[in-house]
DNA sequence: CGATCATATGTAATAACATTACACATCGGT
DNA sequence: ACCGATGTGTAATGTTATTACATATGATCG
């Protein structure tokens, strides 16, 4: 499904792993999902994830010190993405919005920094696990 | 200046090590720099960095793994903080916009996401060290 | 072809960051 | 004096990421 072109073996293992996972991994249980395929190191990972975060196929949560694989083959490069994840199911939505990009672009601007990596990360419940929480939290009336 | 009273003497000196730093701090570097005070495990420090933060005196950097003071007595209740750290020199930067809050706020309520923690870093280069950066670049003219 | 260079890999060791577990201390309210 | 809430001291362990060095692979060029 992802230009998958150009990768090498251990590239696309890792990316694999990443497209095949239900929420969000960290390095080491990627390296533990791919032990039967002759992963032994860490670096192994790192280097994969490194690549794949370059080529834009891959993100990293900074927050949860863990990666997703992108959801979109859509251009990263001018581009600001948020993420919001759920830490009940891991759900991750990821989402660029240009107002933000915007807004951000104006502080960065006026104080002249220069921008190098973004990171805009929502942690919380998704509305399926916010539900969820929900009937637990009230008078249950299902006796 | 901070309202530091109520802070244990664990607390405090964490604070201070942290108020006196010119960057941010890693919970390791605080822990050496508090060595002579009797400080010997992480967890006196986390367990200190765990309490300022609750009490908003102390913000934590997800994507460098680090610790600042809070550059104000300002109510984060209910505010959204974003920070613009430089990655030569240290140094951060803490500002809110009531903009990119309502922004984000609107996706939030699209997707029916709850929202526990959010995370808005922007690395990079602050103004004064891209500037060092671009005349080592550009054909320096001072021969 | 053989020399060379860039990129990728394998492996071990180590560094950096964070938490669990358990025993003890301190303090305020009853 | 008792209790519960909060904080502390210490050791051990768990988790995440990098450094260092050797080897391999593949494209390019003379
Ligand atoms: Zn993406
Ligand atoms: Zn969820
Ligand atoms: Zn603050
Ligand atoms: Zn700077």
């Amino acid at each position: 499904m992802n230009a998958q072109v150009d990768l090498t073996r251990n590239q696309a293992l890792v990316l694999q792993a990443l497209d095949g996972a239900e929420g969000p991994l960290s390095a080491y249980t990627i390296l533990d999902k791919l032990r039967d395929d002759g992963f032994r190191a860490p670096l192994q990972v790192y280097r994969a994830l490194d690549k794949l975060q370059e080529l834009g196929l891959v993100h990293r949560l900074e927050s949860i010190n863990a990666f997703v694989a992108c959801c979109q083959p859509h251009r990263h490069d001018h581009e600001m993405i948020a993420f919001a994840i759920c830490g009940k199911c891991g759900n991750v939505d990821e989402f660029s919005d240009s107002m933000l990009e915007e807004r951000l672009g104006t502080w960065v601007r006026a104080h002249r920094f220069k921008p190098a990596k973004t990171t805009i990360e929502i942690r919380g419940a998704c509305a399926d696990c916010a539900d969820a929480e929900r009937e637990l939290e009230s008078p249950a009336r299902s006796n």
